[in-house]
DNA sequence: ACGCAGGTTCGAT
DNA sequence: ATCGAACCTGCG
């Protein structure tokens, strides 16, 4: 991956290296972190977030037009941050192509205004996998309280200065850990599933599944127990650069009955689907679309 | 108390 | 194919 944003300053601060470049057009990490593809990067201040993925810590500031990021470096950002944070996706094309295929038409079209700046992440396969299993039929606090639960009991430490955090579990871990273990978490009905997951996930195509057709990467999830459409959509959407992944979820359910009963619908969108549907998400979630 | 929360499975039509 | 109930749990 060619690093294509520009690095402008580089040092250490508070005993953590860090780097920053110009924050692109259409990127707004509050936005990012709180559109509900992620659950593990938190605020840390009020232009602040950290979190881990990938085994890594990451600590990201945006404020006047300037991303910094802690607790990394420029060799990092090229291998793992930059593609982690899509900063490598044109997102202005990606608007108007979007707002073309719906012929301009006016709720996307304040979607797209609304939701400006969110970028889809491109998360680790298996954490997305366990995460959104895990978030079937569940709240969010509950899901992130599960989920910070089976990091630290089998996720390797991670120190950052004097606080401890943990990365993800392999999916041997948690199928050594057992489901008498993914029980004691509270997963409830879901603990099977994570088990199933967890067997299943290491023989998948991994890599193909980012290329081949939706439908095809889609047939293979499901063959786990317990994913179904809304799951694997978020799943290919969040962690295999599908971006035609259309996660119907209730918020979307109710996009479709208002504004979509009849005429176009972003169900129809060619390219970026996926990403046309985190906007619709966010407006109707968070936006005040009344 | 009891319905519900970012769904899926299972069994009955 | 389609439909509804049941599912772990915790919160209001």
């Amino acid at each position: 991956m060619t690093n294509i944003m520009k690095i402008i300053a580089g040092g250490t601060e508070g005993g953590l290296e860090y780097i920053s470049l110009p924050a692109p057009p259409h990127f707004d990490i509050s936005k990012i972190f709180d559109c509900g593809q992620c659950f593990r990067f938190e605020p840390f201040d009020s232009r602040t977030y950290e979190g881990v993925a990938y085994g890594r810590y990451l600590r990201i500031r945006q404020d006047d037009g300037i991303l910094t990021l802690f607790g990394t470096n420029e060799r990092e950002f090229d291998e793992l941050w930059c593609r982690f944070l899509s900063l490598d996706e044109d997102y202005s094309k990606i608007n108007e192509s979007i707002l073309s295929e719906m012929q301009d038409e006016k709720t996307i079209k304040s979607a797209i205004e609304c939701g400006d700046g969110i970028r889809i992440l491109r998360q680790e396969k298996w954490e997305t996998l366990c995460s959104f299993i895990i978030s079937q039929n569940n709240n969010i606090p509950r899901i992130k309280k599960i989920i910070s639960a089976l990091c630290e009991s089998l996720g390797d430490e991670i120190s950052v200065g004097d606080r401890t955090f943990y990365a993800f579990p392999s999916p041997e871990r948690i199928v050594n850990a057992g489901i008498d273990f993914l029980l004691s978490l509270k997963t409830g009905f879901r603990a099977k599933y994570i088990l199933d997951a967890a067997t299943k996930f290491p023989s998948l195509p991994l890599d193909d599944m980012e290329t081949m057709d939706f439908s095809q990467a889609d047939e293979l999830l499901r063959t786990i127990s317990g994913v179904g459409p809304k799951v694997s959509s978020c799943v290919l959407l969040f962690s295999f650069s599908q971006v035609n992944a259309f996660p119907v979820d209730v918020w979307i359910k109710r996009v479709l009955e208002k504004y979509y009963s009849s005429g176009i619908s972003p169900l129809n969108i060619k390219n970026y689907g996926g990403i046309a549907q985190q906007y619709l998400f966010y407006y109707e979630r968070y936006g005040f679309s009344k």
